[in-house]
DNA sequence: GCAATTTCGTACCGTTTCGTACATTTTTAG
DNA sequence: CTAAAAATGTACGAAACGGTACGAAATTGC
């Protein structure tokens, strides 16, 4: 950002991108309580107490882990949606996208962090709010794309279709952790959109 | 069930049908790892000895939970959607009945317990298998439901409208969790309802 | 070189965790 | 009335938990 006004002390040599990194892989597998201090510890090779100083209490790691997975979202799966031109291709590829996160190229596949743990951490008021953030997120999202398409098609209809695209997008989670293959939501995903502009056609 | 061939000794005095109901509440609000045996065995009135000896291990306790959350939906809600007659009706009564076991009366809803929590504890094999025999007996008795309304539909659409379906039930979890009301909800309901059966009807 | 400053990990604390051994209570069989 | 049988909770143990005080290490300013 500005330029290094050259700190006092011993300077800092941890990675905290990295960090942050291992911790949401560690939340993707294995959900907020279940994740110990240590685990995350042995995840990121940093000690606790460096966690402490780098991150805060566990909790507001956690809620870390969720931004952070956010802003991969944003960058790697949002372009597609909002790209210009036909919106089944855009849903489909955006549908595309998000299970390329979600798969993380493993065989047992991770899901989404926001999706599919926040939702049984949600007694934790930090949690939910960031659950319904980004809940809040994809359905205005998706709104504003479909918008885009079919300018003149009335507000009820529009968001009856972000819901619905929203709803495919949110159970591809839970359908990814019970062990669906990626190949297998890829087609509810198509299909998916293909109905969803059929029905913003639809006389 | 058989007469009572008068057992032994001590006559057994845990109810164990009201336990599994406190220990699914408990496990709805709070998730799988969250949940401490004192918790459970605070929330069910036995020690913990006894729930040892009654339901096994926390694991075991928690897979039980699931069994009967399951049978309490396929009392309350699955007749609704299996009732003859209008689909588009009997989609809109199904949800709503699905809702109503999601919100328990709570002003905080505390959702699912197999989509709203299974998701976050899947690397536990038994929570993953039970959790994907969730989403395919979903899928089997909305596939089933909507061929039995339009039968002359082709397979593929048939499989792609259960799909939706589906995920619309999924998502009800996620959302509740985050804090969206119980008539929010029901509308996004009755309008998947309403585009899944324009989608069979389609030329 | 010496003090001030910042980073970092070892070592520790009190609490909570899951799980069980064992004595106690309550019943039936004879 | 006594012995066997089954159910139940108290009390305990070893391990893991989140969180932190504190001293060692590494740098800059003078």
């Amino acid at each position: 950002m500005s330029d290094s006004p050259r700190k006092r002390g011993r300077p800092a040599t941890i990675d905290t991108k990295s960090a942050m990194h291992a911790m949401v892989e560690l939340f993707r597998d294995k959900g907020y309580a279940a994740v110990s201090l240590d685990d995350l510890s042995e995840a990121t090779g940093l000690s606790r107490p460096s966690l402490y100083r780098s991150f805060g209490n566990k909790l507001s790691m956690y809620v870390g882990a969720m931004n952070a997975f956010g802003e991969d979202v944003a960058e790697l799966a949002l372009p597609k949606l909002e790209a210009e031109g036909d919106l089944q291709t855009a849903l489909t590829d955006f549908f595309d996208a998000m299970l390329a996160i979600y798969y993380r190229d493993s065989d047992i596949a991770p899901g989404c962090l926001v999706f599919g743990t926040a939702p049984s951490h949600a007694d934790e008021d930090e949690i939910k709010s960031r659950l319904k953030f980004g809940i809040d997120q994809v359905d205005a999202r998706m709104r504003a794309r479909m918008k885009l398409s079919f300018p003149e098609c009335n507000t009820a209809r529009l968001t009856t279709a972000a819901h619905m695209a929203s709803n495919t997008l949110i159970a591809f989670s839970a359908r990814a952790k019970s062990g669906a293959t990626r190949s297998q939501l890829s087609a509810i995903g198509s299909e998916s959109a293909r109905t969803i502009v059929m029905l913003l056609r639809a006389d």
